[in-house]
DNA sequence: CTGAAAGCGCTTACAG
DNA sequence: CTGAAAGCGCTTACAG
């Protein structure tokens, strides 16, 4: 008849492991060993266990747990932007991977910014994580420094990593746009323009490769690109047509860095009257949901972005149990998805 | 010269707040003050301590803080979706709000499964949030208990809460139905359809809209009810919009439970020569970015998403600090976009 | 298969 | 403005 428990002092109410073991008549190091390694316990204890936690509504407290055990369950994870379908089909293929696992996600949206990601970090370092999932391969000194310090694995997401040990999932954002600037020149275009905005790593990689293919043809022209740094749209998308056109009227084919860009190109061109892609062909980058509805259909580059975030969670859960990788990057490739617009 | 710290036992080798006190001459306690509220320490104190823990590269662990303090700092945060643009935006607000303060996010996708927000709820209340965020009004039983149980403030966002002393931030879903549905009618429909998908909580109460204001008109017709379980996509609303033609080929108007629907539905069109609006007028819910830029731009309804995120996100701040709030809850309207498409 | 003791790294009253 | 002691709720070696 006696309450368990402390009768004053700094305890919160609720139901403890303490309690728990008191309820159920056994220590308390039983109790955990009955709800952790339920195995080693006899059935009896874990069945009179059971029933205090659930009499008892016992809730484990995640805290105690990471400081007593020095292993926090936590996996921390940055992404650009939560807007962009991109990223967060990666989210979705981590949240997938980390299934029902013990691991909880902390996503941090550093909003292409490295100063948001310094931020960020400082602050989820704070939480111990096991390990980090990152969506670019360069960083800040201090970002770079920061997780050398912390010593947890790091996998890279989206492109691969070029120095040796990284740990890296994704596809050579490069060979892509070498990939679909080629295309357009086999398709006997020799004015194409690149379009990129926001100029995150990943658009500057597709750029390089735009700049490879072109020089290889000879055909590379500075008054082809049009790059600015802000934030891709539709809206963006639709006002850069109109000036890569008034800076290079002689453009026959424009590649877009990504398909938001490219969908704002097309509407652009059906309210200017300018037939896609007789007139000017358009092409995009990552295959949206809408790019194989919308009239002309939007040639593309597929990325794998589901499975870029699901074998980076894969790969980075077998770095924290020390496991050693059968390879430190894993290259996921990608589909040149040719249809009616180029 | 020598080694601050345990030379054996647990320790995981870091710097702790011992360390940078011993580092800095002070007590423990009188370094934890320094960091947490330094007004309250003198200036050469603070200048120590500083240099400290710059010098043994000292990272607060946020476990003990929570153990010692009985206070998480994190907030938990369930949508049913990051594939759909309007939760991201929601959260995205709900990060804005929160902002630089000391609060962790603890992200959840439901994937609008009851029993995956139970099993979510179950291991978030390990980590003894401070207050919750919800996308629903109506959950599980045990869910519903389990929120009772652990006792903290608890906002509910997108829809208005019947009950009363229920926080929540949004807006009518029903009414905003209604108005879209009354929208069509007044441009003289009667044969008026509705496509929905998910079938979630929203969706339902735009659809209890569409039927009170066929209801009022006398329009009411089985018929012209489309609903299935299925996520929704522009694949989905394109073959839904031809099932919709099948099952009531005298249909006028079709109002879709989102845009994404929508899209599909006019791209179908589209591509079966069925003239938008002149033979079939449609009309969606949320305006993606889309909606206004192609062709025709859809008619739809304005969603105040991102504020619906940041609003709910300060009232629970406010909760969580004890002050009672000017209202329990938060109506932000929604506004009727009437473009080309309906 | 089970347990008594110590400790994880902080903060909270309580003093001075 | 500063500090010695206790405690938050759990897990880790170490025994038996």
């Amino acid at each position: 008849m006696s309450i368990t428990g402390s009768i004053k002092g700094r305890s919160s109410g609720k139901a403890t492991l303490a309690s728990v073991a008191a309820h159920a008549g056994v220590s308390a190091m039983t109790a955990s060993r009955a709800l952790n390694q339920p195995d080693r316990v006899s059935d009896a204890v874990r069945a009179r266990v059971a029933l205090a936690v659930a009499e008892l509504g016992y809730v484990p407290n995640r805290a105690a747990r990471a400081l007593a055990s020095a292993q926090s369950n936590v996996i921390v994870v940055l992404v650009p932007s939560l807007s962009n379908a991109v990223f967060t089909a990666v989210l979705e293929g981590i949240q997938d991977a980390i299934g029902s696992g013990n691991y909880q996600l902390l996503i941090g949206n550093t909003r292409y910014s490295d100063a948001e990601e310094e931020k960020l970090l400082g602050i989820y370092l704070q939480s111990n994580p096991d390990g980090i999932l990152l969506s670019s391969l360069s960083h800040s000194a201090r970002v770079t420094q920061m997780l050398a310090a912390c010593g947890v694995p790091v996998v890279s997401m989206m492109d691969l990593a070029g120095a040796p040990g990284q740990l890296s999932v994704g596809f050579s954002q490069c060979d892509a746009g070498h990939a679909m600037t080629r295309y357009l020149i086999d398709k006997g275009h020799t004015r194409i323009g690149f379009i990129g905005a926001q100029l995150d790593e990943r658009t500057l990689r597709r750029a390089d490769g735009y700049r490879k293919a072109m020089g290889e043809a000879g055909l590379l022209d500075a008054r082809l690109e049009l790059m600015v740094g802000d934030p891709s749209s539709i809206a963006l998308g639709a006002e850069l047509l109109q000036r890569m056109l008034a800076q290079a009227p002689d453009c026959e084919a424009v590649f877009c860095c990504n398909d938001d860009l490219a969908h704002g190109a097309i509407y652009q061109c059906q309210r200017r009257g300018i037939a896609v892609p007789q007139q000017l062909a358009v092409c995009g980058f990552n295959d949206l949901p809408a790019s194989a509805w919308m009239t002309p259909s939007l040639t593309t580059i597929d990325t794998p972005r589901y499975r870029i975030g699901f074998e980076a969670a894969g790969l980075l859960l077998a770095a924290i149990a020390g496991e050693t990788p059968p390879a430190t990057q894993i290259d996921l490739g990608f589909t040149l998805m040719a249809r009616e617009s180029a």
